[in-house]
DNA sequence: GCCGAAACCGAAAGCCTTTAGGTTTACGGC
DNA sequence: GCCGTAAACCTAAAGGCTTTCGGTTTCGGC
């Protein structure tokens, strides 16, 4: 006992550790993490600001693979697309971290400053200023809802005999394992189309 | 100790109890149920099936708020914005449930119905039965999305000296108190439009 | 070579979930 | 009215999780 010759945590490993048991058993707890990196659960604290912090790190590296060009994209509706899908494509690599991410609020930078960038695109693009937190909830709400869709396929409504669900059945079976996919893809185009001729109405061009 | 002259316990007094605890700090423990009630903790498990049991029936409770009649509205798009309004009411009643609910699957038979219903009037008003479940994803995504954003006001996004987001804190202010509304009424009104024009397409006509 | 800082261990407090067995009360049948 | 069974509650305890604290060993700079 005692310092190891070579560590066996750090910030990196617990982040990584953390993810995997997410994607595997949709929780993660300090113990767990401690077990699978061979350490006791207490030397975890010595990297890291307690579960909280451990979630707030889980948050930053998803987002990490949220593509920040995609803003920048002309004209500003393929912008919100592109990032639309880039930001869905991130949580859709982790869906089972969603929940967690859901119940504290979003501190970290590089997440803050992809709606500062997104309000800016929406504000260019000559929106006004009421206007644009609506339309960035309403996409985020359909960013995540759908990404969360790909956790549980088949486990999110369960059917049981003893409530007879027969169109509900059939209506799940016909669009088959690409269901959140397809939401995904209702949404999105429900949300471009309307953004549209919300700014059509504000009389601006092209 | 024994039983008790008059019943201190029920699945009725500790979902309201359960409930009133999300309410004001944001989750329940069985313990904290029993203190409340003025029993041992053991006791709670007589009338419940466990913590998840709990749940359920707090899903049970908050979608019976919702009102069955809305489907029968006639057209079809009156019945869905109907139904919508009144799931989105529901359940902004008590967002802070919502967390709760998204790591368990749909088992209460009272929602089930819904569902069912709500297939049933697309698929009536002649939607393809590949494209209903998508559609009604993509509804149930924008409803608890927006219902959720009530639960924290300003605590969503935590906006610190350190990340300058001018722009972002300037549409937060300038939308103000009904930001979840507003996201609602954009994102209700972009799916419904889509909606109808994914009918059009089908040649239904009215 | 020394000394402070870093990294890990062991242990413990306090919470939560769940189960099991014991005690008192209510209720239905006779 | 009596009695047995079931219901409602309590006490107790096992096992897990979060977090803190003090002790031990190693690393790195001076």
């Amino acid at each position: 006992m005692g310092r190891p010759r070579t560590p066996l945590l750090d910030r990196e490993r617990i982040t990584a550790t953390a993810l995997r048991l997410i994607d595997e058993t949709g929780d993660f707890s300090v113990p767990a993490i401690a077990r699978r990196l061979g350490a006791q659960t207490g030397s975890v604290y010595h990297h890291v600001d307690g579960r909280d912090g451990i979630v707030e790190l889980l948050r930053e590296r998803v987002c990490a693979a949220i593509d920040p060009a995609t803003l920048e994209l002309t004209p500003w509706d393929a912008a919100v697309e592109a990032w639309a899908r880039s930001y869905r494509a991130a949580f859709a690599a982790h869906p089972r971290v969603i929940p967690l991410l859901m119940t504290s609020p979003v501190r970290a930078p590089r997440v803050l400053e992809q709606y500062e960038r997104a309000v800016g695109v929406l504000l260019a693009a000559g929106f006004e200023r009421a206007e644009v937190m609506p339309l960035v909830i309403a996409l985020e709400n359909l960013v995540l809802g759908s990404a969360f869709d790909l956790a549980a396929p088949e486990a999110m409504w369960e059917l049981t005999d003893r409530v007879p669900t027969p169109r509900l059945a059939e209506a799940l079976a016909a669009v088959g394992d690409g269901r959140a996919d397809r939401a995904f893809e209702v949404g999105l185009t429900a949300f471009l189309n309307h953004a549209r001729a919300l700014r059509a109405e504000r009389g601006q061009g092209r």
